[in-house]
DNA sequence: TAATCTGGCCAC
DNA sequence: AAACGTGGCCAGATTA
């Protein structure tokens, strides 16, 4: 059922202890690392869950060595969940001291492999995997959700195999192809570092209209100061504010500012730095963000800006099948409310749409920004006066984000779809929310725990909505990564390349692209049935099948 | 001099 | 358009 896999004492090889459904050993061996590939294949095809303290540490290894295992458990990334979680109270593992499975895995070692856990283990002394794992196995069954916790525990690790899998394999990256996008936008790259010719022009553009010789345009300080010397009324030097003013300045300094992007972010540097060999490796870090996102280190993976994305283009014979879930978030909070009102308004289509035909709203644009607001806790503007339309039509699930909201406005936790917990909100928050109750508080003070009781209502609102959106994100990675394993042949599967919270991207061999098409839908079907059971709900998926991502 | 903060903008 | 959630990343400014 289990297998813990582990480095062995000597660390030449691999120490596995088998385990029964409840974390409890039953047999234990080391196998050296020439033997480990062999071994693990044939357990994996027994269907066994892999047992990992941390996958980055070890899975790596396992990958290059031509390993790839179907079903994990990542100790670390669980504990985070179940130690947060309210459907995992007391007897769980929230009254348990906090040790080293709470504390973040660190790299030492020459060759950057990870050997410990950070600050609260002693050097060279590994927690005890095995007794780790029969704590969240009892705490998922002592839970008040163990089926919905062990797909959410599942989900989790199997994105931690396939972060490891996505860098291991990268995404193809033109770099003469981004070459040309800078040199055309920027001009050649200068020899000794210091600005392009192309930004150099524009930065003596900007100084002449604003009469500033000696001007930095990176510097927001100087910058401002010197609008305001020529007369130009800004309170920032941000664009939406600039595009307001009639002046010469303006035009240059707004181009400025967006190749200077282009060339601080995705530039040269960029390019050295991040791709080798004709692939882009992202440095995801699995539920990097609280609600359950992935997040980056380094590289800005989740940011790549669509200026450079012509130079994503799939190696010769091969293809990217691109996916997306369309209004994911809505769907989810329908789903979550059981709001079969706004679940048919999305059947089988665009959901924003689907407000528009029902008569709730006039324009598509309309929908979008109420249904986002309504997400995100809008207050103001257009967005909060349509909300009013929005409650009446679809009472249960905008009071599902509702209620969400009103939780976090009292400091409680809230919980997403399959478990995952909000954190509780700082002690800084809950004195100032204090103070602002107090008889004798200032109107200052009441104004500030209002602010904060709000803000914090916006990001429980959010939560809800987002973590689930994750969590189903997660499930329709994982459905599709078995259904692309059942087509391995030799290098030329088809594989992940990219994710972004609610996108795929898929390197395939052309012959293969009409198979990978289907499997994103079915995987995006699956991962509903498997959240939300019978309830009518669709996730409709933009697939798009092209050999660059700009054309997406 | 190094660490941290701030403003701005990119993605969803 | 902004203000309405989650982030990363950069250059410059400020602080230790």
């Amino acid at each position: 059922m289990y297998v813990v896999i582990e480095p062995s004492a000597d660390r030449r090889g691999l120490h596995l202890v088998d385990a029964d459904e409840r974390g409890h050993p039953t047999g234990e061996r080391d196998v050296s690392w020439d033997a480990a590939l062999e071994v693990l294949r044939d357990r994996d095809a027994t269907g066994v869950r892999w047992v990992f303290a941390h996958t980055a540490e070890l899975y790596p290894r396992l990958i290059d060595s031509g390993v790839r295992l179907g079903r994990s458990h990542d100790l670390a990334l669980c504990r985070s969940i179940l130690r947060r979680s309210t459907e995992t109270p007391d007897g769980g593992l929230s009254s348990l001291p906090a040790d080293s499975w709470d504390a973040a895995w660190t790299s030492s070692g020459d060759d950057g492999s990870l050997t410990g856990f950070a600050d609260l283990a002693e050097p060279g002394e590994r927690p005890d995997a095995v007794a780790e794992l029969q704590r969240q196995c009892e705490a998922v069954a002592a839970s008040r959700a163990p089926s919905r916790l062990r797909r959410l525990l599942a989900a989790e690790s199997c994105g931690a195999m396939i972060a490891c899998e996505i860098r291991h394999d990268g995404l193809p990256w033109r770099r003469d192809v981004h070459e040309r996008i800078l040199r055309e936008a920027l001009g050649p790259r200068p020899v000794f570092g210091g600005r392009p010719v192309v930004l150099e022009e524009l930065a003596n553009g900007i100084r002449v209209a604003l009469g500033a010789p000696s001007l930095n345009p990176d510097s927001h300080t100087e910058l401002l100061r010197a609008l305001r010397a020529a007369s130009i009324p800004v309170d920032s030097t941000s664009k939406w504010e600039l595009q307001r003013h009639d002046h010469p300045a303006v035009e240059p300094l707004l181009r400025y500012k967006s190749l200077s992007r282009l060339m601080t972010a995705n530039g040269w540097a960029w390019l050295d730095e991040w791709v080798r060999d004709g692939r882009f490796r992202p440095e995801y870090v699995v539920a990097g963000v609280v609600t359950g996102r992935w997040a980056t280190d380094g590289g800005g993976a989740l940011q790549l800006p669509t200026q450079i994305r012509p130079a994503v283009i799939a190696d010769d014979g091969w293809t990217f099948v691109i996916a997306d879930a369309a209004q994911l978030e809505p769907r989810i909070v329908a789903a979550m409310a059981s709001d079969t009102a706004m679940a048919a308004a999305g059947h089988g289509k665009d959901l924003y749409q689907g407000l528009v035909d029902a008569g709730t709203v006039d324009t598509r644009d309309h929908a979008k920004v109420a249904m986002l607001g309504a997400l995100y806790g809008a207050t103001t503007g257009e967005s909060a006066r349509l909300m009013p339309r929005l409650v009446r039509a679809y009472p249960r699930a905008t009071g599902l984000v509702e209620a969400a909201a009103r939780a976090g406005e009292r400091g409680e936790q809230v919980t997403t779809w399959l478990g995952r917990s909000s954190p509780l909100p700082p002690d800084s928050w809950s004195a100032a929310v204090r103070a602002g109750a107090q008889v004798s508080a200032t109107p200052a003070q009441e104004r500030a725990a209002r602010g904060a009781a709000r803000d914090w209502g916006r990001f429980t609102r959010n939560f809800v909505a987002q973590g689930t959106a994750a969590e189903w994100a997660l499930c329709w990675m994982a459905e599709l990564r078995h259904r692309l394993f059942s087509l391995v042949d030799g290098d030329q599967h088809p594989h992940l390349v990219y994710f972004l919270h609610d996108e795929l991207v898929i390197h395939a061999p052309e012959q293969s692209a009409d198979f990978v098409a289907d499997a994103v839908r079915d995987a995006a079907e699956a991962a509903g049935r498997g959240l939300f059971g019978d309830f009518p709900i669709d996730f409709p998926l933009d697939v798009a099948v092209t050999r660059c991502y700009a054309d997406a």
